[in-house]
DNA sequence: TTGCTAATGATTATCATTATCAATAGTAAA
DNA sequence: TTTACTATTGATAATGATAATCATTAGCAA
């Protein structure tokens, strides 16, 4: 048994909620993509496997993933929310190419310092952050495919 | 004559785009208010000054203002955009408390700096970035009024 | 088994924003 | 000034992601 499925039985149980085939068919799917992916595409993926399932269904429990600490959303600005895996995955952040749209986890230890730093400066204490960092990659620059 | 006004006109002229009063009202009470103002709330303001105005009128001029480099988008994350303005106003990030949403703006040399090295190492050109810094503020933890 | 109640799936509703389009109005040339 | 051209407007419908509703189904503990 995978950790990640523990830890959600775990969570389940904990809150009274309850164990459907539902929720073991998304969260299956979930772990098995690397990727930053939304609720639409894992619907499209799911469907395959139980075309039964209710798009709604799919909504619902990828914020139950999320509660459990096993998925984080990310909002790239674009209007749609996308979940990537939060276990095993530690705290990053995105650089993203404005030209092709190439994506980069990328962390730097002194950012998240300073973050925090400056927070506390105006008497804050720091719980979160979103960073995206935009630009355009080597080859687009290369290819000018970008503006 | 506000510089602001001037650029926008040498921007309507440029762009061979006309001169509205439609367009004129929406610039002055975009300047006149400092804070950061969704287009929903400065149709409800503008009404007041023109009944007639249309909503669609205030989106679309909202997007020319950001071209013609008056104003700012800004994205907190819940799905409304907002603008701010973006003459004489400098580029700055946004700190924010979880708690009671008082939002204070703020601007760390050294981190502006680290996130294009970042961006270097990867072969990328950083063009902009969005960072918003999340926290509770020191009113609410003392009155706990946060998690 | 039963009984309680959470979960599901279909459907509708939201909500911000955009697209459409006929009517209107800048603007520059005649 | 008129005219002619075309950008702009305002009303309205459309979009698209996500949330709410609700009758039906189904975990699960007794
Ligand atoms: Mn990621
Ligand atoms: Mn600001
Ligand atoms: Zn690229
Ligand atoms: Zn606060």
């Amino acid at each position: 048994m995978k950790a990640e499925q523990d830890i959600f039985h775990k969570f389940l149980a904990q809150k009274d909620l309850r164990d459907t085939p539902q929720r073991e068919l998304i969260l299956d799917v979930f772990l098995k993509r690397e990727e930053h992916v939304s609720a639409e595409q894992l619907y499209d993926i799911i469907k395959k496997r139980d075309p039964s399932i209710g798009q709604a269904t799919v909504y619902r429990n990828l914020k139950l993933l999320s509660e459990a600490g096993l998925a984080r959303e990310v909002d790239f600005g674009d209007g749609v929310t996308r979940y990537e895996h939060n276990y095993n995955h530690p705290h990053h952040d995105h650089l993203v190419c404005r030209g092709c749209g190439k994506m980069v986890e990328v962390v730097d230890s002194v950012i998240e310092e300073l973050q925090k730093r400056v927070a506390e400066q105006y008497g804050f204490v720091l719980t979160d952050h979103a960073l995206y960092l935009y630009g355009n990659c080597a080859e687009c620059r290369k290819g000018h495919r970008s503006g």
